[in-house]
RNA sequence: CGCGGGGUGGAGCAGCUUGGUAGCUCGUCGGGCUCAUAACCCGAAGGUCGUAUGGUUCAAAUCCUGCCCCCGCAA
């Protein structure tokens, strides 16, 4: 089959070379635009550099619906595979293909559609999760189901574990789902649109931690921001992002800390939290222990 | 030329504003104490203070300048 892959960011990565490694022929890789970076550096999508590695040819578009449509009509393709691409595509478009469009999410819809559905989970202390294959429809993350697959969610996974196996199981899954699209085996099931929760895009202030967060909302923030945006705490106007944290005893005031193990321990409502690593501003990720042998006065300090 | 923080013995920091022979916490090595210990005591090693063939000065980790590297914000 003549397929046309459109994706973003890592979590496409697997998808497009599980793809790759089959006998069916990507016929173009659709990808969004190069962005400035950190620090003003133009950066390619990772979609983008893995496609062009691959010598596969690469289309970017700000806008796919408005300049798109005439060269997707012109590749003629069997199928189309989308997987984070990033933009939402229109009905036009999803039609060329002569068997329509799959999409690769990282959740069992109905729930979590949406952006952000891995740190939802964690943040809801989910034991399990999955990918599903469906059809992507104009509804994000609406469209009839093809399959499913599960993963239980360890307690060291964070959104960066998680994203990575979820990413490969997804591969997985959309190799499966082209097979059984060949063997004329496929099948689309509804969703239960009754049933379907909804997560946003996140933003940094959601990974904030005060003096109001519970122990246990903590601790799945930390999980479930990292590595991107980062939990963190401000203490006298100073971001500390916490990384790897673990249930603690409280002992003190909430909002204070204590040292136990090498572990730098923050008191919070209903418990409190263990962080193994932090980052100061304008310093790298360290240890809680090289941290606090030239911090010393977080001890005496409170978060805000 | 987007904004800002940082680069000081192996690690994390202080010192820089008000230039004048490098400090703290920890680690390492040696010794001691102890039934014992990541505890305690004594001692030691280890630093071109990112870099320049830079500038100012009697004198620069400290002030000025170029360059390199790390990090955050913003996008």
């Amino acid at each position: 089959m003549r397929i046309v892959f459109l994706g973003t960011p890592d979590f496409a990565l697997p998808s497009l070379r599980a793809i790759r490694a089959t006998h069916h022929e990507i016929v173009a890789v659709i990808t969004q635009p190069d962005k400035p970076g950190n620090r003003r550096v133009m950066t390619p999508p990772p979609v983008k550099v893995e496609a062009e590695a691959m010598g596969l040819p690469v289309y970017q578009f700000a806008s796919l619906r408005k300049e798109g449509v005439s060269l997707i009509k012109g590749l003629a393709p069997d199928l189309m595979v989308t997987a984070a691409f990033g933009q939402i595509i229109s009905q036009e478009i999803l039609d060329i293909p002569k068997y329509g469009t799959f999409n690769v999410h990282g959740s069992l819809l109905p729930k979590y559609r949406g952006s952000s559905p891995i740190q939802q989970c964690l943040l809801n202390g989910d034991e399990v999760t999955g990918v599903t294959i469906m059809r992507t429809a104009l509804a994000v993350d609406s469209g009839d189901i093809i399959l499913k697959k599960e993963i239980k969610i360890e307690a060291a996974d964070t959104a960066g574990t998680l994203f990575d196996k979820i990413a490969d199981l997804g591969a997985e899954a959309i190799i499966e789902a082209i097979d059984l699209l060949e063997k004329g085996k496929i099948s689309y099931a509804p969703q239960d649109h009754s049933q379907a929760t909804f997560c946003k895009m996140i933003s940094k202030s959601d990974a904030l931690i005060t003096r109001e967060t519970d122990a246990l909302t903590a601790l799945r923030k930390v999980r479930a921001y990292d590595p991107w945006p980062v939990a963190f705490v401000m203490i006298g106007g100073e971001r500390l992002r916490l990384y790897n944290a673990k249930e603690a005893t409280q002992k003190g005031e909430v909002g204070t800390f204590y040292e136990e193990g090498g572990m730098l321990c923050l008191n919070l409502q209903g418990g409190a939290i263990a962080v193994s690593d932090v980052q100061a501003e304008g310093k790298r990720v360290m240890t809680a222990g090289e941290y606090l042998l030239g911090h010393k006065e977080i001890l005496d300090k409170s978060i805000e």
